[in-house]
DNA sequence: CGGTGGCTGGGG
DNA sequence: CCCCAGCCACCG
């Protein structure tokens, strides 16, 4: 072997040995039942090396700000049989797929000195379910836990699913991210028996923004947006919602006020959500619900 | 990593 | 009043 065929071969074994940080050890088989389960028509945009597939979500990760550009998730009845959330499966987790993240130690602080909690994007509350459909659900008890459904709500909990975000009046009651999670949770999901894709975001615009933890890497994003569709269902057209919401922790005046519509949100993050027709964005959003969140 | 206890505000 | 959903901190 020569010096040159040396050099290439040992970078051969160096991209080979590094490749599963940035590649899901993932099936295409599976890949496409989950796309297929949380996308409606077409991946959203993104860099496909920070793409992630997890049986509750699909995952578009920012390195370089160590929070998630976007999670996209399907939302039925059943994916709300999530355990209390106590014990094993309370505590956030490491993602095994990805280097670098953000560590939960990472946030250690900022909730007392600027109130800072660790925010899901796709929420605790529709991680559960019998996702595997073999009977058995994911439970607080570990001798009647199915791991399979287990580990699709430690996926839940991985850091990377996670954006620093004000826990008085934005992420914890009575805030606009948790407002909205339970009018669909509870409302729409629970009490009616929809279904819903949503996709849960990011925006950061061009400007600076605060950086938090001990290295000052995680990026505090200063707005968030919620694409929610309800599908549609018998006698009722699919219905769809954008919401834009400022990342501030003053009391809110009703969700309702940050009604948007789909194309606002995919001009101002350069994202087309929706590749083809199943969603139709004309059918948005504000005239039609505002009545929905006259809270 | 798991267990335990505390906090805030909503809602019955 | 209680319980709930979001979280946090501390301890072993």
């Amino acid at each position: 072997m020569s010096f040159n065929e040396s050099i290439i071969y040992l970078a051969f074994i160096c991209v080979f040995l590094t490749a599963p940080s940035s590649a899901q050890d993932i099936s295409d088989t599976k890949k496409a039942v989950i796309i297929q389960e949380h996308t409606l028509d077409g991946m959203p945009d993104c860099n496909v090396d920070n793409l992630y597939y997890r049986t509750a979500y699909i995952l578009c990760f920012n390195p370089e700000r160590k929070v998630p550009n976007w999670t996209a998730y399907k939302v039925v009845a059943d994916f709300r049989n999530t355990p209390k959330r106590e014990g094993r499966l309370s505590r956030f987790r490491n993602d095994p797929d990805i280097d670098g993240e953000a560590k939960d130690a990472d946030y250690k602080g900022y909730f007392n000195s600027r109130g800072y909690a660790r925010g899901h994007y796709t929420p605790y509350g529709v991680l559960g379910g019998d996702r595997d459909h073999d009977g058995e659900l994911p439970n607080l008890e570990a001798s009647l836990s199915d791991p399979d459904d287990e580990k699709t709500v430690f996926e839940g909990n991985y850091m990377s699913n996670i954006a620093p975000q004000h826990h008085n009046g934005f992420n914890g009651s009575p805030g606009m991210w948790w407002k909205l999670e339970r009018w669909l949770q509870d409302k729409i999901i629970t009490a009616d028996n929809e279904t819903a894709h949503v996709i849960a975001g990011a925006i950061f615009g061009p400007g600076d923004v605060e950086k938090i933890g001990p290295n000052k890497d995680i990026h505090v994003p200063p707005m968030f947006y919620k694409i929610i569709v309800i599908n549609k269902k018998a006698n009722k057209p699919q219905r769809t919602l954008a919401f834009l919401f400022p990342h501030h922790r003053k009391a809110h005046q009703g969700i309702h006020n940050y009604l948007t519509s789909i194309d606002v949100v995919e001009a101002m993050t350069g994202i087309d959500f929706f590749k083809d027709t199943v969603v139709d964005e004309d059918i948005d959003t504000l005239e039609t619900w505002q009545e929905h969140f006259q809270d």
